[in-house]
RNA sequence: GCCGAAGUGGUGGAAUUGGUAGACGCGCCGGUUUCAGGGACCGGUGGGCGCAAGCCUGUGGGGGUUCAAAUCCCCCCUUCGGCACCA
C-alpha cells in the first residue's frame, strides 16, 4: 500500500464534524430538574482577556473536562458550566492600554474567547448556562448579595489605615496584596487612611479554620488558608498607665513570661501615643510617627530585624508586680494586629531582644531551661521552669500560661483571648468597572440600602472612566449617578461611589449557573438544593486565600442568613500545577509562551489536551516542550491506523496475556483518572496499544476499550473511532469499561535471585511456586552459584512472586 | 528568617505497606521500506570495564537502620512555592 492511500488521522475535519454533531444534538445541555445522578463539575471562570486563551487556562480546564466526561460514562449527569469574570481591574486596565473603552472591549473579548477558542477545545461545557459577570442581570445579585450581608451587620463602613495601590488607584484588600505589591499590577502599595465598606469575614474565621479539618481540599490549599487566618492563643492583659487613667491592653501568647516584660511598645498608629508622650519626649515621638508613616510597605519589610524607636517619656505598671516600666513607640508593633502593643519581653521574644540591645534596656531572664540563672547572648523562646516570678518560680513555664491567664481573670485585668491575623475584607474599589456599591448616603438617615426593587444600580455609561486618584471612584464624577432621593425619608441624598472588588463577582458564580433562567432571585432553592454543593472543583492554587476564601465566606453567610443549607461551597476541590517552558516560566519578555491556537491547528484538540496531560502529574504541573507532542500524535495515528485498516476479530482475544493487559489497563487508567493521575494513564494506554499491536491478529472488543479510556482525554477522535467500528450513539453514553480482577492474573513470574542484597539472576518461575521449590530455582542458577560457592549460608529470604535473597558469608 | 514541597539518564517524567531503578514519551544511534527531506516499521540507548558471559557503579551530598533503601531515620546542600517584625 503506498503511503498517500494510507487513512490519515484529519484532525481538522475530525474536530469540526464532531463540534457540530455534538452542538446539533445538545449532548452536553443537561436537564438539570429531571438528571438522576447530578454532577457538578466545576472549574474557575476565565478573565477574558484581550490577548486570549492563555496555555495555562488549557491546562486547567482540560484536567477538570476529562473529570466531568470520565464521570459521565460513569454514568451520571455532569453538569459542566463556563463563564466570563470580566469585572475587575484586570480588564479595566487593559482597556485603558488600548486606549478603549472596557464596556465596548469586554464584549469583543468574550466573544473571541468562546467561540474562536473555548469551543475548539472539545470541553463538554453546557452553552446554555454561561454567566457574565458584568451583565446587569447578573451583577443585580452581586449588589442582591452585599444589600442582605449590610442588613444582616455582616457590611459596614469604617476608617482605617489601608492598602493604596497607587498605579490602579485604589484601595485594595490585604489578600490582593502580595508581597508589598499590587496583586494585579505589582506597584507597591502604599498606606493611606481612608473609609471604606468592609465585609465581616473574621466573625467566621473559627469556623473558617474549623472546617478545613472537615472537606476534602487539596493539603496546600487548606494549609495556605489555615496560615492566612493565623489563629493564635493567648491572653488579652490590662496594664495601667503612670499618672493616668487608662487602660492599655496587650494581646499575648506568653503571660507565663510577665514578669520579664522591662518595657511596652505601642505601635505608630495607636490612639495612646499622643496621651502618653511626656513633654520632653513630644517632638521626637511626632518625628518617628511621622517619618514611619512616609515609609512604604516595601521599606519596612527591608528593614525587618533593624529595630528603630523612640521612647515616649510616659510610663506603664506591669499587673503582675506592680513594677514601673517605659513606654516606647516602635513600628516593630504593627497596629493592624492583636492590640497594636505589646509588654516586651526581650529574654524570650527575639525581636524584644534586638531592640532591649539597641536601645540598652533591660533583660530579665524569667523562663529557664534548666532553673539556673543564664547570661543570655540570644532570646531563649523555649519552654522551661519559670524564675523571678515571685510565686510563680518553680513552675513550668507550660503550666503556668494557664494558672496566669487564671490569676489575672479573677482579678479583673485580664482574659484567655485568641487573635487572628486575618482581617475584614476590604471591599470597596474606586475604580469604575465594577458593580457599584448599592448604597445611598442621606444626611439624616445614614447609609441606607439600595431597596431591592431598585436593583440593579446600574454602571453609568461614562466616556472617561479612568481613576484619578483623587481616592474617589469615576463615577463621583457623574452628579447624574451621584445625585438622588434617599430610600427612607424621601430627602436629597448621594449615591456610593466607589464600586464592589471583583473577589465578590466569583464569590457566588457558580450559585447562578444552575439557576440562570430565573430573573427574580439569585439562585432557586430547588435547583440549588439539587446541584450545589459544587461535587468536584478544580482550579488555580494562587487562588487560595483569594477567591477560596471569600467564596468560603459568602456561602457560610448565606448559610446564616437563612438562603441555603450547607455552609461549605466545594465538597471537592484540587489545586492543578502549573506549566512552564523547556524548564522557565512562562512569560512574555522571555518570549517563550505557548499559544494554544498554533498547536490546535497544527496537531488537533484531542493531541493537545492529551499532551498537555501527559507532561507530568495534573497537580504539580509540568514542562512543555515543543518536540513532545509528537509523541501524542504518533499514538493517535497509530490507533487511527489500526481502526481503519479494519480487520479485526471479533470478541476478545484467547491469549491470557492479552486478556490481562486489557483488564489491567481498565482498571489502572481509572484509578489514574480518578486521582487525576492522568499522565500515567496515558501511559498505560500507550503500553496497552504497544502490547496489542504486538500480537498477530488484533481483535474488536480491547480496542474499543481503548477507545473509550481514551474518549476523555481525546473526545473528537474517540467519537469518530467509536463511529468507525459501528457503534451508534455518543460514546459518552456508552458506559465506562469495566473490568474483572480475577482476569488480572499471571501463569508465571519473574523470580529475581539476589546474593546478599545483589540481583545475581532472574528466571522465569510459576505464579504458585512453594517457598523451598522457589529457593532450590533460585540456586540451581548457574550464576548465583558461582557467588554462594564455598560460602556459608546464613539465611535465606523468599519474598513471594518476586525474589529470593541468599545471605552468605 | 519561618513553614511546606521537591531533587531520579541528554530530556519530561515512572516506580513509596522497603523487594529487578529508569515504565511511558522526547531526543539520540543503527537498520528496514526504490524512503529524499519534521513518514512508517524494527532494534539499541544511565555511567565505567569487558570480545563475550558478566562485573563494578549509580536516584543532590554525607552518615545510619535492614538480608534488602529512590523509598525509613539523622545531618548538610540546592531549587521551587507560601508567609514575612503576627507579640
Amino acid at each position: 500500500m503506498s503511503r498517500k492511500s494510507e487513512a490519515k488521522y484529519d484532525h481538522i475535519s475530525i474536530e469540526k464534524k464532531w463540534r457540530e454533531r455534538w452542538k446539533e444534538r445538545g449532548d452536553f445541555t443537561i436537564d438539570l430538574i429531571h438528571a438522576r445522578r447530578p454532577f457538578y463539575n466545576l472549574m474557575m471562570f476565565p478573565y477574558p482577556s484581550a490577548e486570549g486563551l492563555h496555555v495555562g487556562n488549557v491546562y486547567a480546564f482540560t484536567g477538570s473536562d476529562i473529570y466531568g466526561r470520565f464521570m459521565k460514562m460513569n454514568g451520571y449527569d455532569v453538569f459542566e458550566p463556563i463563564g466570563f469574570d470580566a469585572f475587575g481591574m484586570h480588564s479595566e486596565n487593559f482597556a485603558i492600554k488600548k486606549g478603549v473603552h472596557p464596556a465596548s472591549l469586554v464584549p469583543q473579548n468574550i466573544a473571541h474567547f468562546r467561540d474562536r477558542q473555548l469551543k475548539m477545545l472539545g470541553f463538554m461545557f453546557d452553552w446554555s448556562r454561561q454567566v457574565d459577570t458584568t451583565d446587569p442581570l447578573y451583577y443585580k445579585w452581586t449588589q442582591w448579595i452585599f444589600v442582605q450581608l449590610f442588613k444582616n451587620g455582616l457590611a459596614y463602613q469604617k476608617k482605617e489605615p489601608l492598602n493604596w495601590c497607587p498605579s490602579c488607584m485604589t484601595v485594595l484588600a490585604s489578600e490582593q496584596v502580595i508581597g508589598g505589591e499590587c496583586e494585579r499590577c505589582s506597584t507597591k502599595v502604599e498606606q493611606k487612611e481612608m473609609i471604606q465598606w468592609f465585609f465581616r469575614i473574621t466573625d467566621y474565621a473559627q469556623k473558617l479554620l474549623d472546617n478545613l479539618a472537615e472537606i476534602d481540599w487539596s493539603e496546600i490549599t487548606k494549609s495556605a488558608q489555615r496560615i492566612w487566618i493565623g489563629r493564635s492563643e493567648g491572653a488579652d492583659i490590662d496594664f495601667g498607665i503612670d499618672g493616668l487613667d487608662e487602660k492599655l491592653r496587650v494581646f499575648t501568647t506568653r503571660p507565663d513570661t510577665i514578669f520579664g516584660a522591662t518595657y511596652m511598645v505601642l505601635a505608630p498608629e495607636h490612639p495612646l501615643v499622643e496621651k502618653i508622650t511626656s513633654p520632653e519626649q513630644k517632638k521626637a515621638v511626632e518625628n518617628y510617627v511621622r517619618e514611619t508613616m512616609e515609609k512604604s510597605e516595601e521599606e519596612r519589610i527591608d528593614e525587618a530585624g533593624t529595630k528603630t524607636g523612640v521612647c515616649t517619656g510616659g510610663y506603664s505598671i506591669n499587673p503582675a508586680n506592680g513594677k514601673k516600666i517605659p513606654i516606647w513607640v516602635a513600628d516593630y508593633v504593627l497596629i493592624g494586629y492583636g492590640t497594636g502593643a505589646i509588654m516586651a519581653v526581650p529574654a524570650h521574644d527575639e525581636r524584644d531582644f534586638e531592640f532591649a540591645q539597641a536601645f540598652n534596656l533591660p533583660i530579665i531572664e524569667v523562663i529557664s531551661p534548666d532553673g539556673k540563672e543564664h547570661e543570655l547572648t540570644e532570646a531563649y523562646t523555649g519552654e522551661g521552669v519559670m524564675i523571678h516570678s515571685e510565686t510563680f518560680n518553680g513552675i513550668d513555664s507550660l503550666e503556668a500560661i494557664p494558672q496566669i491567664t487564671r490569676w489575672f481573670e479573677d482579678r479583673g485585668l485580664g482574659k484567655k483571648a485568641v487573635n487572628f491575623r486575618l482581617h475584614d475584607w476590604c471591599i470597596s474599589r474606586q475604580r469604575y468597572w465594577g458593580p457599584p456599591i448599592p448604597i445611598i448616603h442621606c444626611d439624616t438617615c445614614g447609609p441606607q440600602a439600595v431597596p431591592e426593587k431598585d436593583l440593579p444600580v446600574l454602571l453609568p455609561d461614562m466616556e472617561d472612566f479612568q481613576p484619578d486618584g483623587s481616592g474617589k471612584s469615576p463615577l463621583a464624577r457623574s452628579d447624574e449617578f451621584v445625585t438622588t432621593t434617599c430610600p427612607k425619608c424621601g430627602g436629597p441624598a448621594k449615591r456610593e461611589t466607589d464600586v464592589m472588588d471583583n473577589f465578590l463577582d466569583s464569590a457566588w458564580y457558580f450559585f447562578r449557573y444552575p439557576s440562570t433562567e430565573f430573573d427574580d432571585r439569585p439562585f432557586d432553592s430547588d435547583r440549588t438544593r439539587k446541584w450545589l454543593p459544587v461535587d468536584m472543583y478544580i482550579g488555580g492554587n494562587e487562588h487560595a486565600v483569594l477567591h477560596l476564601l471569600y467564596t468560603r465566606f459568602i456561602t457560610m453567610a448565606l448559610k446564616d442568613m437563612g438562603f441555603i443549607e450547607f455552609e461549605e461551597p466545594f465538597k471537592t476541590f484540587r489545586a492543578h500545577g502549573l506549566i512552564i517552558k523547556d524548564g522557565a516560566k512562562m512569560s512574555k519578555s522571555r518570549g517563550n509562551v505557548v499559544n494554544p491556537d498554533d498547536f490546535i491547528t497544527r496537531y488537533g484538540a484531542d493531541c493537545f489536551r492529551t499532551y498537555l496531560m501527559f507532561l507530568g502529574p495534573y497537580t504539580q504541573g509540568g514542562d512543555f516542550q515543543d518536540k513532545g507532542i509528537m509523541g501524542i500524535r504518533r499514538f493517535y495515528d497509530r490507533i487511527y491506523r489500526l481502526v481503519c485498516a479494519g480487520n479485526m476479530a471479533p470478541g476478545m482475544p484467547d491469549d491470557k496475556g492479552l486478556v490481562t493487559l486489557v483488564h489491567k489497563t481498565a482498571r489502572d487508567v481509572t484509578f489514574n483518572i480518578k486521582n487525576l493521575e492522568y499522565n500515567t494513564a496515558i501511559a498505560f494506554m500507550m503500553e496497552f496499544l504497544n502490547g496489542m499491536t504486538g500480537a498477530d491478529t488484533i481483535y474488536k472488543k480491547p480496542v474499543e476499550i481503548l477507545i473509550r479510556l481514551m474518549a476523555p482525554f481525546s473526545p473528537h477522535l474517540a467519537e469518530e473511532l467509536w463511529e468507525r467500528l459501528g457503534n451508534e450513539g455518543n460514546i459518552f453514553n456508552a458506559g465506562w469499561p469495566e473490568w474483572d480482577d480475577s482476569k488480572i492474573v499471571y501463569d508465571t513470574f519473574q523470580l529475581v535471585a539476589q546474593v546478599n542484597g545483589k540481583v545475581r539472576g532472574t528466571m522465569e518461575a510459576p505464579t504458585d511456586i512453594s517457598k523451598d521449590d522457589a529457593i532450590a530455582m533460585a540456586q540451581s542458577n548457574e550464576n548465583v552459584g558461582r557467588f554462594t560457592e564455598g560460602k556459608n549460608i546464613v539465611k535465606t529470604i523468599y519474598v513471594p512472586q518476586k525474589l529470593v535473597n541468599i545471605v552468605v558469608k
